[in-house]
RNA sequence: GCGGGUGUAGCUCAGUGGUAGAGCAUCACGUUGCCAACGUGAUGGUCGUGGGUUCGAGUCCCAUCACCCGCUCCA
C-alpha cells in the first residue's frame, strides 16, 4: 500500500534528509524547498534515468542545457508576456474568487442573456461592429475627469464581454448573484529581474530594456537553439533536443508539498517533425508521433516501478489547452490527499514557437498560427529538407515532466508500512474490548443522525426561503452535522471485519481510522486511535520500496559488533572499497536491527553486515530490503554482485 | 488578497495565571552474536515576534509575522 498521506512522506523527507523548508530559520519562504543530501542524490538519479532512456537508448536525440535567465524578447513573442498570466477577480458580495475567463457567459437568446444586453445598452459598454467598447473615466495631465471611449479589444469577443460586463458590474457572481466586482488583475506568474545597472522606475524605456525573466519553462531555450543544435550535430528532421533545468514561476497557489513550487525542475524533450503537408506515404504523422511518445513516456513511469492502477493518460479537452498547444494529453498519477495530479504533459505544439521566434515566415502561417510578423529576430528557424526538397518550419512533440513531481510521485510509490511482528495477546484482548465500545458508539451516533435528518426533512416541504432559514437553524443546533449514517455504517462494517482478524489486522485498522475523519468525531473512535497507532508503532516497519536506481543510498555496511577490532577494520575496508561505484554508508551507532529500520526508511536497496564468521571464511550477510532476507557472499564477489543487482552493470 | 487551522527542545506533543516538561532523536562511556535491545550521564528553549493587563503571562487581551489547508491548476 503507497503513501495514504503527503504528510507522512513530507515528515519522513524532512526527519531523514531528503527535503527541507527554504530560508527555514527565517521563519521559512513560502513554496522554496531545499533538497538535502538524501533528496539531491534521488534528483540525480531520476535525471538519470530519465536522460538515459530518451537520449542515451535513442538514436534521434541530443541534450542541451541552455540559460535560465533569459532576453525578454523571447518571452514577448513565445506568447508568455501577454498570456502566461491568470485574470483575477474577486466578488466583494460572497469573497469568492473568480479567474474572469473561467465565469460562464450566459448563453446568447436565454433570458439572463437578454437581461444583460438590455442592462449593456444603458450602461458604459456597447457593442460597435461586433467590438466591445468601454467608456472609461480618465484623468488627464491636470488632473480632470472625462469619459473616453475605449476600445476594449480585438480577439475572442465573449472573454472581452465577459470582461467589460465583469468591470461594469454587469455579471452576477456564479455563488451568490450579486454583481459587485473587484478590478480584474492579470497576475503574471513569470520572475523578473534586470541585467546591468537598471533605472528603477517600472514600465520606463530603460527599464524594459534591461529587464529579463528567469524562464517559466526550458523548452524556449531549446527553440532559440533548434538550428544551432541541428547544424552543429548534422542531424536531419525527425530528431529531438532534450534538456533538464530548473524554472520558475510566480504561482498564485502553490502547495500540496513540492506537487507546486514556485522554483522547480522540469525534463523537457522538443522533438522536431516534418509539417503534417511533407508528410509521405509510410512515415508517421505528427498525430503518429504524438501517440508514440505518449507511450513511451508511460511507459518509463511504469518501468520505474510506478503501479499502472494510480498511472493514467488524460487528453485535454479543447478548452483547457494552452495557447501553443494542438493536442495535449498528461500523464497524472494518483497522489494520497489531493488525488489524481499531472506529473507531465506530452504536447503537440505544432510550428508555433519556431515560427513565432522566426524572421520571416509566410502571411498564410502567421494567420493559421495568430502570430504577428516578429520584427525583433535575426533568425528563421527553418530546415531543408534534402528528401521533400523543400525548406520548411517544423513541428515539434513536447514531452514535458516534472523532475520534483516525479521525486513526490516516486516517494508516495514506494511508501509503505508492513507489520513485522504480532503484538501479544494480552495487548490485543484489551484493544478488541475497546473496539466493540467505539462500534456501539458509532452505531448510536448514526441512529441519531438518522433521526435528526428524517426531522429535517419534514419542512423541506415549505417555501424555499424557509427552507434556507430551517436549514440555517438545523447548522447551529446540530453540533456534528458530519454525521452521515451511511458513512458509518460502511465505517463499522469495516472495522468489525478488521477486529475479526486481529492481530494481523493492527495496520489496516490504524488506516482505518487515519483516513475517515467524519468517525474520527465520535469520541470513543478518537480515543481508540493513539492505543491503535502505539500498539503498531512497536510492530511496523516502515519501508521505501523505491527502484533501486532510484534509491539515494545503494549499500550500507554495519559491524555486527562496533568495539570488535578486527569485523570493524573489515567493514571499513568493504565501504572503502564500494564507495567509487555507489553511494554507500557506513554506520555503527545502533543496534543491528535499528540500522536495518533506518535503511529500510530511506529506500536502501542492500545491506552488508561483518560478523564473526567473516573473520574467518570472508564472507558476509547481504541483506535485501523488501525481503528481509539474507545470504552469505564473499566478500570479494561483492562489487560484482551488487552492480548487477543494482542494473549498474 | 480572502476564509479556516497551527506556532512550546531536532521530531511528536503535554502544560489549570505561580520553578518550562515527557517520549523519541542526538552525543559520550559501558554493554550488545542479525531485524526499531539496555544502563549511566550529557547537549539542547528569550514558549513565532511586538505590545498590553497583572505583584507575576507559555497560559488572558491586542497587533503582527510565518507556515499549513481551501479559494485550483497543469511540470
Amino acid at each position: 500500500m503507497p503513501a495514504r498521506s503527503i504528510e507522512q512522506i513530507r515528515n519522513l523527507c524532512k526527519r531523514r534528509g531528503f527535503i527541507f523548508p527554504g530560508s527555514a530559520a527565517y521563519g521559512g519562504l513560502g513554496s522554496f524547498w531545499d533538497y538535502g543530501p538524501l533528496g539531491v542524490e534521488m534528483l540525480g538519479h531520476i535525471k538519470r534515468a530519465w536522460w538515459r532512456n530518451v537520449v542515451y537508448e535513442r538514436d534521434d536525440m541530443e541534450g542541451l542545457d541552455g540559460a535560465i535567465i533569459t532576453s525578454r524578447k523571447v518571452w514577448q513573442h513565445s506568447g508568455h508576456e501577454a498570456t502566461f498570466s491568470d485574470p483575477l477577480v474577486d466578488c466583494k458580495k460572497c469573497r469568492s474568487r473568480f479567474r474572469s475567463d473561467h465565469i460562464s457567459l450566459p448563453a446568447p437568446g436565454t433570458a439572463l442573456r437578454a437581461e444583460l444586453d438590455r442592462r449593456i445598452e444603458g450602461s458604459d459598454l456597447h457593442i460597435q461592429a461586433n467590438q466591445l467598447v468601454h467608456k472609461t473615466t480618465v484623468l488627464d495631465a491636470h488632473g480632470v475627469e472625462s469619459k473616453e471611449e475605449v476600445l476594449v479589444g480585438p480577439g475572442d469577443t465573449d472573454n472581452w464581454i465577459r470582461d467589460g460586463m465583469i468591470s461594469a458590474n454587469l455579471l452576477p457572481c456564479p455563488k451568490c448573484g450579486a454583481a459587485d466586482w473587484t478590478e480584474i488583475r492579470r497576475f503574471n506568474l513569470m520572475f523578473q529581474s534586470h541585467v546591468g545597472p537598471v533605472a528603477t522606475e517600472a514600465g520606463t524605456a530603460e527599464e524594459l530594456a534591461s529587464r529579463v525573466y528567469l524562464r517559466p519553462e526550458t523548452a524556449q531555450t531549446i527553440f532559440m537553439n533548434f538550428k544551432h543544435v541541428q547544424a552543429t550535430l548534422r542531424r536531419r528532421v525527425p530528431f529531438g533536443v532534450a534538456q533538464i533545468g530548473k524554472a520558475f514561476r510566480n504561482e498564485i497557489t502553490p502547495g500540496n508539498f513540492i506537487f507546486r513550487t514556485r522554483e522547480f525542475e522540469q525534463m523537457e524533450i522538443e522533438f522536431f517533425i516534418k509539417p503534417p503537408q511533407y508528410v509521405q506515404a509510410g512515415e508517421k504523422t505528427d498525430e503518429q508521433w504524438h501517440e508514440e511518445w505518449i507511450n513511451q513516456r508511460y511507459n518509463w513511469w511504469l518501468g520505474l516501478g510506478v503501479d499502472p492502477s494510480r498511472l493514467r493518460k488524460r487528453a485535454q479537452d479543447k478548452a483547457e489547452l494552452a495557447h501553443y498547444a494542438k493536442a495535449t494529453t498528461d500523464l497524472e498519477y494518483l497522489f494520497p490527499d489531493f488525488g489524481w495530479g499531472e506529473v507531465e504533459g506530452v504536447a503537440n505544439r505544432t510550428d508555433f514557437d519556431l515560427s513565432a521566434h522566426s524572421r520571416d515566415v509566410p502571411q498564410a502561417d502567421l494567420a493559421r498560427l495568430k502570430l504577428e510578423k516578429n520584427a525583433d529576430s535575426t533568425e528563421t528557424f527553418d530546415y531543408f529538407d534534402s528528401e521533400a526538397k523543400a525548406r520548411y518550419i517544423p513541428w515539434v512533440i513536447e514531452p514535458s515532466a516534472g523532475v520534483t513531481r516525479a521525486m513526490l510521485t516516486f516517494l508516495c510509490e514506494a511508501y509503505h508500512e508492513e507489520l513485522v511482528k504480532e503484538p501479544q495477546a494480552a495487548e490485543v484482548d484489551p484493544l478488541k474490548v475497546e473496539i466493540d465500545a467505539a462500534i456501539k458508539n458509532a452505531q448510536k451516533k448514526a441512529k441519531e443522525a438518522e433521526k435528526l435528518r428524517a426531522e429535517s426533512r419534514v419542512p423541506s416541504t415549505e417555501s424555499a426561503a424557509d427552507k434556507g432559514a430551517v436549514d440555517a437553524q438545523h447548522a447551529t443546533r446540530d453540533t456534528a452535522p458530519k454525521h452521515d449514517p451511511a458513512a458509518i455504517a460502511e465505517f463499522v462494517a469495516r472495522l468489525e471485519e478488521m477486529k475479526s482478524r486481529l492481530p494481523a489486522s493492527l495496520l489496516e485498522i490504524d488506516n482505518l481510522l487515519e483516513e475517515h475523519p467524519g468517525a474520527l468525531n465520535l469520541e470513543p473512535v478518537k480515543k481508540l486511535k493513539p492505543k491503535v497507532s502505539k500498539l503498531a508503532e512497536d510492530c511496523v516497519r516502515v519501508v521505501l520500496r523505491l527502484h533501486p536506481a532510484l534509491a539515494p543510498v545503494k549499500v550500507a555496511i554495519f559491524p555486527l559488533k562496533k568495539n570488535e577490532a578486527g569485523i570493524v577494520d573489515v567493514a571499513h575496508r568493504i565501504t572503502r572499497q564500494l564507495a567509487p561505484f555507489m553511494r554507500v554508508q557506513y554506520d555503527d551507532s545502533a543496534g543491528i536491527g535499528r540500522l536495518y529500520r533506518r535503511q529500510d526508511e530511506i529506500g536502501t536497496p542492500f545491506c552488508i553486515t561483518v560478523d564473526f564468521q567473516t573473520l574467518e571464511d570472508n564472507t558476509v550477510t547481504l541483506r535485501e530490503r523488501d525481503s528481509m532476507q539474507q545470504s552469505r557472499v564473499a566478500i570479494g564477489e561483492l562489487k560484482h554482485l551488487l552492480m548487477q543487482r543494482l542494473h549498474m552493470a
